[in-house]
DNA sequence: AGGATGCTTCGATGAGGACCGAACTATGCG
DNA sequence: CGCATAGTTCGGTCCTCATCGAAGCATCCT
């Protein structure tokens, strides 16, 4: 019965589902607000809110208001940090690890991030826009580099429609250890992806599945 | 609400004052009888039973029955390392430590992590390993350099006793923010740190105190 | 201003689970 | 065998906490 620091506190706060379930959806590293935080634990907005003081009170999240909303997102690394370490052990002690799945790994490749896209595929956008200097990336600061208006002016894409969110961010993705593109850009990008059904969302997944002729037509538009 | 590997479950086993005391005492390396755990816990005896069963069912306990003995240890070094993220980030956001206390300090130092150092001595133990090219580091993974097995055989360390484990591996240490050795080198070093008696373990805890020969020559091995 | 949206607080309900004493099982010792 | 020690199972009590509806703030839009 020695004291050290509260271990069983901080884990307790993880321990409830739909606690975990918010901080999974937070690993993202997007931060998200109360209400998109409730649906994806699958509670109610009050319930929802009662976790989400508990888990800033413990020191787990950060809270930024913007006007009335509220983003809600990690404290930081070392949460993330403390996040993979358990799903780690929550995956090699749960349930056998079923065979890695078509499932798996088209969320590798291309899944669902919030409202944009991520995966090897946003991986590699984002480096490709960046190598062309329509995006100019600064550690994780993103901003338009000169011919952004008109070289996705010239695609179709208009990421201008809501104007609360910033445009860039980088995202850090789970699967590679590098960023993507979030933002309303990214999700504009998204937009434009399911609107041309060069992909379709996989059914209760994260997965997103190009069609052959999509994934072409994506590749020679931001991988070229 | 998405589904993952069911990380409420695992963190809702250590998420329990009882529970987390008991795993905290399992840090130390040496497995233990329900007895001593109970104690340990501060519960009455069926109290940790009830516990005990849940941990092992849980996948974090292993059980090595002895004659009408028990012995519950750590179910491996993958735990180990969740619970020092989980100690690491209740060290964060907790209240301030109000008196470091003597104790504290040498855990600081050196401790025992599972069944390798950790503390300051051992985080620089790996830097300096990594400096001079003898395990190459690239982010979370670990390997042996060129000279690795010239250099640890001239001083009397062997690794390569459990094949099933890892030979090197980045284990995150709480005090420090930064990674220590861990895996069957990681262990071969502390083994040979108490074998050579260089250091010895303060009864009940995780402290490593090293005599100051000991210190000079441990300094002079891995920290010159 | 007035209405809409995003979020929190309040109050009541209900379920899960931590806890212990007592009884039970298993192993070891003479 | 009988007794002691180590542990688990059982039954019942109690308390925490997750949950939601309704009401209350706060901010934004028109």
């Amino acid at each position: 019965m020695r004291e050290g620091p509260d271990i069983a506190r901080i884990a307790s706060l993880v321990g409830d589902p739909a606690r975990a379930n918010m901080l999974n959806a937070l690993m993202g590293g997007t931060a998200l607000t109360a209400s998109e935080l409730a649906l994806e634990a699958g509670v109610s907005l009050p319930t929802a809110s009662s976790h989400l003081s508990k888990l800033t009170e413990g020191g787990l999240l950060t809270l930024a208001s913007q006007g009335r909303h509220r983003y809600y997102g990690l404290a930081g690394p070392q949460v993330a940090g403390m996040i993979e370490a358990i799903t780690g052990v929550a995956e090699a002690v749960g349930p056998k690890r079923v065979r890695p799945g078509p499932r798996d790994g088209a969320m590798r490749v291309a899944r669902v991030c919030y409202d944009h896209l991520a995966g090897e595929q946003a991986v590699a956008m984002l480096d490709r826009l960046v190598d062309k200097n329509i995006l100019v990336r600064n550690d994780n600061e993103i901003r338009l580099g000169p011919s952004a208006a008109s070289h996705f002016a010239a695609i179709g894409i208009d990421f201008y429609t809501k104007p609360r969110r910033p445009v860039c961010r980088a995202c850090l993705d789970w699967s590679v250890r590098r960023s993507h593109l979030a933002g309303t850009l990214g999700a504009a990008i998204l937009d434009k992806i399911l609107l041309e059904k060069w992909a379709r969302r996989e059914k209760d997944s994260r997965a997103v599945i190009f069609s052959p002729p999509g994934k072409q037509a994506f590749e020679r538009i931001f991988l070229s």
